[in-house]
DNA sequence: GAAAGATTGTTGTTGACGACAACAATTGTC
DNA sequence: GACAATTGTTGTCGTCAACAACAATCTTTC
């Protein structure tokens, strides 16, 4: 219906390659879809965010546990799943690391024998505290890359999904 | 600095687990990263299309790489790795299954016998049309989840993935 | 024009991740 | 007290990004 329809670069018949000069390749439909500029967006975030927290060697998912933890001591390995959208199979793995890197401990429960109540270490408070500085620094790199106020729209637009 | 350093919700001392209410556990730091939220709605915008194009069974990776090729055709395989950001290790598996499935063709360059340039099937140009149409139809719901301006600020935001 | 270097497609490995299924221990319900 | 539901755990499967290595084939350089 729209301009989306495109025109093929050059009916090459049978598999004349040439060269096609680097980046004017046409992306076509996908220009209208939101989904694939939020997948290259989140894909070069998170490439930041690893960069960027690299010399203490958390990655996002890891940072959004400790911080939840962090932030709502003695919660269960079901709530935090729930919260934050992980599998409980796989919530267990992230604790187990969690867990040797003295970070956080499972505490076991007194009023529900199957559950364990979550708690940062003293040393996984401290250890909190500068990932969070990293983070922040990660932060001011998606502001530099998309602009100030475009990042606050962002947050704006997608705040039901937190 | 700001108000994201939160409250620890209740002190339990060693582990007193009480049934926290739900969904009111704090984020804390997290509501603060753009990454966060775009991770969640990336994931739910790639269950809604694989949900709807589920049909047909086909993937946003798979879509993306039907779309270049249907609009680019002869193609090489490097370039459309670079142009969409997938290593080119992983673009052989997606074409080998998009050939079994008669969708694509990779005929032999004879300027570059190194390289196949890449075409769509008569086939595939129709089953591509199709694709076309419930792609449109997924797109309709994010707009229906984020609202119609919402969508179109987010991709003016983030034109510059693509 | 031959040697050295770069590119293309391919194969394989690793690790993070989402989605399921099954299980034991425990709790809640009737 | 029997039966269903929940919690943590283990395991499997498939997707995906990131590398490394390789053979075949250009491209550069002397």
């Amino acid at each position: 219906m729209t301009a989306a329809q495109s025109s093929p670069r050059k009916r090459a018949g049978n598999g004349a390659v040439r060269p096609i000069d680097a980046e004017e390749i046409g992306l076509d439909a996908l220009v209208g879809h939101a989904g694939y500029a939020v997948r290259r967006f989140q894909i070069w975030i998170f490439q930041d965010f690893i960069r960027t927290l690299g010399e203490v060697d958390i990655r996002p998912t890891q940072y959004s546990v400790l911080t939840v933890i962090g932030a709502n001591p003695g919660l269960s390995q079901m709530a935090v799943a729930k919260r934050l959208g992980i599998e409980r199979a796989r919530l267990v793995h992230l604790l187990d690391s969690l867990e040797q890197r003295k970070l956080v401990k499972r505490v076991k429960s007194k009023t529900d024998r199957r559950s364990h109540a979550l708690h940062l270490t003293t040393q996984g408070e401290t250890a909190l505290a500068k990932f969070k500085r990293l983070a922040a620094e990660h932060e001011r790199h998606v502001e530099e890359k998309i602009g100030r106020d475009n990042r606050e729209r962002l947050l704006r637009i997608l705040a039901d999904f937190t």
